[in-house]
DNA sequence: CTCGCTGCAAAAAATTTGCACATTG
DNA sequence: CAATGTGCAAATTTTTTGCAGCGAG
């Protein structure tokens, strides 16, 4: 999807959820449309101010909520918070959490040869009504790598 | 692992990498052993408090610090930060992202019946340096759930 | 005894809230 | 025009930093 397609389609998606088209909108979401990196509230006002544009950051703060809400844009990070690892090891593929939206109880899962539609079939045998799924994978991209940081 | 094995190899851990063996560090530990969930900062620092403890939170951002970096505890959640959901679809399993470490350049894939291991190959021919994979799975755990939060 | 770690104090940054005015549909 | 959304001001919360003294090894 260009970004002119994803400008058009969170614009039409916002309108069909009965959702205002403002300027501030429509700047917050180009900006996220051509946006190469994953970017803060701070950035994103930050980038709105460099492009000309006018806005506040509590009205960036505000919009990302909205668009969350509408399901154009995805909050990277489900929250904020430590867990010890309880499983002895997760040096090689990584380890996996289900967190409950509401307590953050969570649950360690070690995944290597599932695939995610039979990991999310686990899920739910645990009893946990799915919500969102995602998987993050963290690195250093071919240039920050050349740039050796 | 129950949470005294979890504590104690947290310990062992500590002194192999020639850090100090001190109280605020094995409260927060303990605190973190014994957690159901996820827990912030703060959740911690009043953790230790009701424990009877003593602790800045100052000191429990510094030791969550340390013992991230020992791999003792997981920093769930990569970072904070917006994407723009560039894929048409992913009301189902879900999404998946890539980010940069450095630069926070982040790619989108789809991933629905790839395994974690074939992901990560996808993910190293990319051109990224793998450095953590985390899956995480938010929902409602079963007693959030008949609570209807 | 020495260096690392912690507490205290304070600054800086991030996020939330209340309210009057502007704007969309 | 009516209701939604925004800006501004300010409070609140979260996270970081500097430094002197305590305590682990």
């Amino acid at each position: 999807m260009s970004s002119n397609e994803f400008e058009a389609r969170a614009i039409q998606t916002l309108r069909d959820q009965g959702y205002r088209i403002t300027m501030p909108r429509i700047q917050v979401i180009r900006v996220l449309a051509d946006a190469q990196s994953v970017l803060t509230p701070n950035d994103i006002h930050a980038a709105v101010l460099a492009a000309q544009g006018r806005i506040d950051v509590v009205s960036v703060y505000r919009i990302l909520g909205t668009l969350e809400e509408a399901g154009i844009v995805h909050h990277v990070g489900l929250g904020q918070g430590y867990a010890a690892c309880r499983l002895a090891d997760h040096s090689d593929v990584g380890l996996e959490h289900v967190v409950c939206r509401s307590c953050g109880t969570f649950v360690e899962l070690v995944v290597a040869e599932e695939t995610a539609s039979q990991l999310v079939q686990q899920v739910e045998a645990a009893g946990y009504a799915l919500e969102g799924f995602t998987i993050e994978v963290s690195g250093l991209c071919t240039s920050c790598r050349s740039a050796s940081v």
